[in-house]
DNA sequence: TCAACGATCGTCT
DNA sequence: GACGATCGTTGAT
C-alpha cells in the first residue's frame, strides 16, 4: 500500500479539526518517518497562548502565510519545535507536533525531543510541506481514539482544550490479542 | 542597546 | 515538585 501525501486542502481548514485528524498521519523528514501521536492547536490573534497573539513579527511570519508550511522556532536556548501552518493565508494559526511514534519503535514524547531525534532545526523553517521532497506528511489512517486536554507549558489560554493525544491503548494494540491466546 | 522571558527537558531533592 | 541550562526573540529604553 502506497500512501499519498496530504494535500494543501487538508491544512486549509479549522485548526482544531486539522490537529485532531493529524493523529495517526505519518510525518516524513529525510530518512525518518513516524506516526503523529500528540498535537496542539494555536489559533489566531485572540488566542493568548499563540505566538501570533501580539501580531506579525519576524519569527511568527510563517504562521501568517499559506497553510501546509512548516513553522519551526527555537525555544529555551536549546530546543526546536515543529508546527504546521493551518487555515487561509493571512490568518495566523498552526498545529504543534508534540508526539511521534517512530517506525523504529521509539515513541518520542515532547516537541523538543522529537525535533532533536529527527534533526529538525531552523533550517527547516517555512518549508512548503505540500511540495518538499524532504519534509511532508503521508495520509496514513487516522487514530480517532484520543483525549482533549489543556495545552502544555503555557500560562494563558488554559481554558482551551486544544491538546489532542491518542490513548495509550492505541499504541499497544497487540496486548489484548496476546492475552486472548492463553 | 538591554533585560526578561519562553508552546522544554533532564536532573536533583 | 523544584530548578538550572542556554540563547534567540521581543518589547521597552
Amino acid at each position: 500500500m502506497r500512501y499519498k501525501r496530504l494535500p494543501r486542502t487538508f491544512f486549509d481548514r479549522p485548526t482544531v479539526t486539522v490537529a485532531q485528524e493529524l493523529l495517526g498521519k505519518t510525518l516524513v523528514f529525510q530518512n525518518h518517518r513516524g506516526r503523529i501521536t500528540e498535537t496542539e492547536a494555536y489559533i489566531g490573534q485572540d488566542d493568548p497562548a499563540c505566538h501570533a497573539a501580539r501580531g506579525l513579527t519576524p519569527r511568527t511570519k510563517p504562521m501568517f502565510g499559506p497553510p501546509g508550511f512548516s513553522y519551526i522556532y527555537f525555544i529555551y536556548g536549546m530546543y526546536f519545535c515543529l508546527n504546521i501552518v493551518t487555515e487561509e493565508q493571512g490568518f495566523p494559526a498552526a498545529v504543534l507536533i508534540r508526539g511521534l511514534l517512530h517506525e523504529d519503535g521509539t515513541h518520542y514524547n515532547g516537541p523538543g525531543k522529537l525535533c532533536r531525534a529527527l534533526g529538525l532545526t531552523k533550517e527547516q523553517n517555512e518549508i512548503d510541506m505540500i511540495t518538499s521532497k524532504e519534509l511532508y506528511v503521508l495520509d496514513t489512517p487516522a487514530w480517532t481514539d484520543f483525549d482533549a486536554t489543556p495545552r502544555i507549558g503555557i500560562k494563558q489560554g488554559l481554558d482551551k482544550y486544544w491538546r489532542f493525544v491518542v490513548r495509550k491503548e492505541v499504541l499497544q494494540p497487540q496486548k489484548n490479542s496476546v492475552k486472548s491466546l492463553s
